[in-house]
DNA sequence: TACCTGCGTGCAAACGATTTCACCGTTTTG
DNA sequence: CAAAACGGTGAAATCGTTTGCACGCAGGTA
């Protein structure tokens, strides 16, 4: 397996072997014994040990050591959603894999939309952010919706940035997203497969693509696409427990229920689960699949959003055009998938 | 940089430095020297060498090596647009710098499109096309269009497939592109931002994303949408060359004309030095940026498409998928950029 | 013949870390 | 008090390469 064994199968010093495999110039005195040599590693299928030979040659490890910050952008609902936390994890995590330092982290919601500063306050807010930072970062990851404005600002402090969650339609810097319309649709469409008709949408409402796949998914399949089965609401437990409750009381309910986030199909199941009702207990189906998702009871079935995956192809891209690697935006798209665990039941009739 | 220059300068041997710097419940019998090493350490901004580490510690570089095939589905036309061939060529130097197999390439041209063959003739191509190999390879990189059915095929022989520059709307496997709208959209704004008012379209139409971002940049900028302007072609050298000859003997011709490929221009350029024609030299830009754009008289304007981006890209989902990092089908999608060169000039009233 | 040149080879020293082994001083045990 | 156990340490071997250096052998020149 080693260059050794081949010189010592073949009878000539090991130098001479590195030589011949290496230098494609290199004369042997028999042409009888470079042939052997080669021959040998061939039929050993002999690879050179790339640790050992970079060591020697003194190749750094060609990854170089930068600084990347991470900006995390919430919204007013969004600081209480594990999903966040959790990708948040895992990026950081990929920042240490990668032999990265992570310079610093900051939590903010005033970039996720324009509507309430003009942009010349964004440019400032942004500035401000990383300020302390004594010496600049090479690359920015931001987690989470932003606004045009905000992108412009923070493309003016860094060279590097890559979004992450953004969903945005335009790509002006580099992006890693998980395209809404298809994970609600592939949501939506579990519940149609278990039978059901009246399906309601609790969630995000305005310019939300999961709500839009929703919709969509409705109409392929010739279902009722009745407005009282859509409730508009931010994600947090606290939000899907008292919609539930609501519900509960209602006369014309849905049978299935698509929330856009696990964690508010996580308070809707709490609350379900308090009052035990036995006359009304829909179908849950969300998308995420956060940790709490699996110890729910019961457990709950979601649509799966590659939080690793996201997180590592970030940094590689990140680190792709910090190296200069890439100079045009790129946009990397990821799928959901279907998760089935106990929440959803097949309508008897 | 090295632990034994923390070691000369704590004045401790070098192996004691190794101990402290990785066991972390190593105890010094002095905890003044621990912290003396950890300090330097940090001062030092030591970072262990991966090399020697890994050396030393016996662990294969992780990356296992791995068969890949390549299939280039080439439309009859594409056999002679260079632009594959430099494609290829990246690909393959690709998998040889991550140290993988180049199993074996094949070109086909019947995989292109589903109209010709049912879906078991296509089912059968596709298993004899590499039967030859005896080992399987562990990946499949496509390179051009490719049918539906031909995916599904591949599918059953190939557990991790990639589809380069294949331009499909739906992913059912991992794919790296580049939209072809905003590519036009580039190419076209070019022109018109150097005052053209009559620009024609030359290459493939039917079902073409170049052709439909001509016909959307047209619309946005309320510009003639003149059919007599669109002429629909295979992408040759002599296509080209020959549409141009018509076009000098034309009366009504446009003023700036956008070629969906380099090869294409490259002929109708050709053409125009060729003929020498004083009343008719129009402006043309196109999109590829294949090597020879950069060696015609004048040199030719085009889109550049990120070939080494593409090829980069590429491998590493592929290798991704292979060694077990994603599971759902990832889309990669790249921008093309406006390269300027002499081909285009400003329109004078 | 004596000397230089050139070429093909093997020896041994790197590369930067980890780890075995032996050593030594201290503390515990019989 | 002697013997054993222990814990911290440094010297040195090791991982698999590449490569500078020296050596030996051949052929050409003075």
């Amino acid at each position: 397996m080693s260059i050794k064994k081949i010189a010592e199968i073949v009878g000539v010093s090991y130098s001479t072997v590195s030589r011949v495999l290496n230098d494609t110039n290199y004369k042997c005195s028999s042409e009888e014994v470079r042939r052997k040599i080669l021959e040998t590693a061939r039929d050993l299928k002999y690879i050179p040990n790339e640790n050992a030979r970079n060591l020697r040659l003194g190749n750094e490890s060609n990854k170089k050591i930068c600084q990347i910050d991470i900006l995390v952008t919430r919204t007013d609902s969004s600081e209480v959603d594990p999903f966040f936390s959790e990708l948040i994890r895992m990026v950081e995590g990929e920042i240490l894999k990668n032999m990265c330092i992570l310079s610093s982290v900051r939590y903010h919601h005033e970039f996720s939309d324009d509507t309430h500063y003009s942009k010349d306050e964004i440019e400032r807010m942004a500035k401000r952010l990383f300020s302390e930072n004594e010496t600049k970062a090479d690359g920015l990851i931001i987690i989470g919706k932003c606004s045009k404005n905000a992108i412009k600002a923070f493309k003016r402090l860094y060279k590097c940035i890559i979004s992450v969650n953004r969903n945005s339609t335009n790509h002006e810097i580099d992006e890693v997203t998980c395209d809404g319309r298809t994970i609600a649709t592939l949501a939506v469409e579990h519940l149609i497969s278990l039978g059901h008709k009246k399906i309601g949408y609790v969630g995000g409402c305005h310019n939300e693509t999961r709500f839009k796949g929703y919709k969509e998914t409705l109409l392929k399949h010739n279902l009722e696409d009745n407005p009282d089965f859509v409730i508009e609401t931010n994600q947090s437990e606290q939000n899907g427990y008292e919609i539930m409750e609501r519900l509960i009381n209602r006369k014309n309910v849905p049978t299935g229920i698509y929330c856009s986030n696990d964690i508010i199909a996580v308070g809707m199941i709490k609350c379900l689960n308090k009052y035990r009702n036995r006359y009304y207990s829909p179908s849950i189906i969300s998308s995420d699949d956060i940790e709490e998702a699996q110890y729910t009871k019961p457990m709950l079935s979601t649509v799966r959003l590659p939080k690793s995956d996201m997180a590592r192809f970030a940094l590689y891209l990140l680190l792709d055009r910090i190296n200069g690697g890439h100079k045009a935006p790129v946009k990397l798209e990821l799928q959901g998938s279907l998760i089935i665990r106990e929440s959803c039941m097949a309508v008897d009739e």
